[in-house]
DNA sequence: ATGAAAGCGCTAACAA
DNA sequence: TTGTTAGCGCTTTCAT
């Protein structure tokens, strides 16, 4: 827990009677040093314990790099956020990259504070996903490439990386409709964020395509799921903009004994989706998949890659388990 | 995506026309600067969006902080793991101090990788999920302290954070004898990982107060929950030992039609535990207040705190969900 | 092939 | 209260 202060460049010169130069040479792998000079300043090294100190490094070096990169997502807890910075953690440390991460909870101002705190750790880059509509303090960010991930934020000029929202939503709707479903209720909220926005485009225009009206979109809660399954004309089949409704879906459709009753699909797959009964149909994103894109982009943006923004598309996958298959009731 | 660099403090001085060390001040919040300096300086930051350099203040000042740690967790993308670093970050970030974090997935030779490479980021110190049974390379971080979560490392004088894994398993096994099962078999690897091994004494211990005898424990596939249930006598009621193994035993009693009948508690609470039919009965662990406990405590010790090492206990909480309140069949 | 000196952005110690 | 100087650990540049 004590201990004592760390060897510098100068202790392992001075033991292996070197000069700074030298053992700076052999550290960084320069090739231009006598083989006796550098197997004593291996030798120090080891002996010494020596790490080399990339913070005084890096403020000193041409290309200023401190090999760590900064990740803003909503909820590092979560089971899409978590499997992102994984993915993202994992493609970076195999370039020698670390990972700063934290969590917005989509609050603007959060965002603020951590893209402050890795800024002023010299993050070489910063992986988004963006809280709310407006990112001016990432466009004032001119030093550092920045990639978003997830949600797109309009007029930022950045790579960014996105599920097939609404082509998921759309394969989604239209496998329900497959079924012979015509009254399918989207649970969730259209005027929220870009994603479900997306999500809900895909919803609109499968049934569109069908020429099939849609029912009136609803909110966040439970208590809306219910409403949706007591109401005067209970829909027949649910799509779900993302797991936390899903589950709120699947806890009403319980409550009403209707789960084996009423089909259901929802974006995001979720742990456990095919142990229930039945089993949830799902249109599964790919967070690692993602992660990783994401992390390549901007490493090499970080390498100096100019170019306009690029934009990623990340494919969405229907898992069928069952929920989904449920046809509607025989025609009455 | 260009972009030009850095204002420094220089720049700033000169903007506002006063010495650098005046900027200085002001930066750091040191009340002894004239107003009206105050106010140019102020006016110079702003305008050249200027912000502190950590790196290069860390690398002067005498506290020499980098005012970030590393965090070495098994899997980050589990909801574990990952429930653990967003309580260390959140918790963290409210002192101003960021977090560095990777996976070992249990694998010696990665911790040890991610551990140089956070050490020469100059991280102020470490909270460690340790992997296998060997810490040596974390013994010979004498220059930054350390603390255990989730699992001890004998011989290694940190702080060390636990579930009471013992107790926990106690109870649950205690749970179900108090309904009248005998045949309580256990699933998990009682030779692997340390936490493993305690719930395993607590299992133990829990039928020996009873008089009851041991079904000899199994372990870790779905395969052996099935040879389990087909076996000659097959257990009225199981314990798993963490999360992944309850999934497969749900799986196993599902293809037997015996999860009605059979009863299950397992360690680790997981998503949509309760969703299940029947609930999941489970030993939940806290880990957002393990992880808070553990940033926390690394912090004290970053502060200079000394003297021997601590153990932090976090209890366990066991929920009832259904699945652990079957009773044995009736006398037969 | 090796070393000496300068300096990255910042703060400590001291001076004015 | 403000400024000057030195130097943190390292890499650059330039000399040898």
């Amino acid at each position: 827990m004590a201990g004592g202060s760390r060897p510098t460049m100068k202790d392992v010169a001075r033991t292996a009677r070197v000069s700074l130069k030298t053992v700076s040479r052999v550290v960084n792998g320069e090739p231009t040093v006598a083989p006796d000079l550098a197997a004593r300043v291996h030798a120090a090294v080891e002996s010494l314990h020596y790490r080399p100190h990339l913070g005084a490094s890096m403020l000193r070096r041409n290309d200023r790099r401190t090999r760590t990169i900064g990740v803003l997502l909503a909820d590092l807890a979560g089971p899409f956020s978590a499997a992102l910075h994984r993915a993202i953690a994992d493609e970076a440390s195999l370039r020698d990259v670390q990972v700063l991460a934290g969590s917005t909870d989509e609050d603007p101002h959060r965002e603020r504070e951590l893209t402050a705190a890795f800024t002023q750790r010299h993050a070489d880059g910063l992986i988004v996903a963006p809280s709310g509509p407006d990112q001016c303090h990432l466009r004032s960010l001119t030093d550092i490439p920045v990639v978003l991930v997830d949600r797109p934020s309009p007029g930022l000029p950045a790579d960014t990386i996105l599920a097939t929202n609404t082509a998921g939503a759309h394969d989604a709707v239209r496998h329900m409709l497959a079924r012979g479903h015509r009254r399918i209720a989207f649970l969730g909220d259209h005027d929220g964020v870009a994603t479900v926005r997306d999500r809900y485009r895909g919803y609109l225009t499968a049934l569109t395509d069908a020429g099939v009206p849609a029912v009136e979109p609803l909110g966040w809660a439970e208590a809306t799921a219910l409403a949706l399954l007591d109401g005067p004309t209970p829909p027949t089949a649910i799509f779900t903009a993302h797991h936390l409704l899903t589950i709120d879906a699947v806890r009403a459709l319980r409550l009403r004994g209707l789960h084996r009753r009423i089909a259901l699909v929802g974006f995001d797959d979720f742990p456990a989706a095919d142990l229930l009964d039945p089993g949830i149909t799902v249109v599964a994103q790919d967070p690692a998949r993602m992660g990783r894109t994401a992390a390549r982009a901007l490493l090499e943006r970080i390498d100096g890659m100019t170019g306009p923004p690029r934009e990623f598309w990340i494919p969405t996958n229907l898992i069928r388990r069952g929920s989904g298959e449920i046809p509607p009731p025989v025609a009455g």
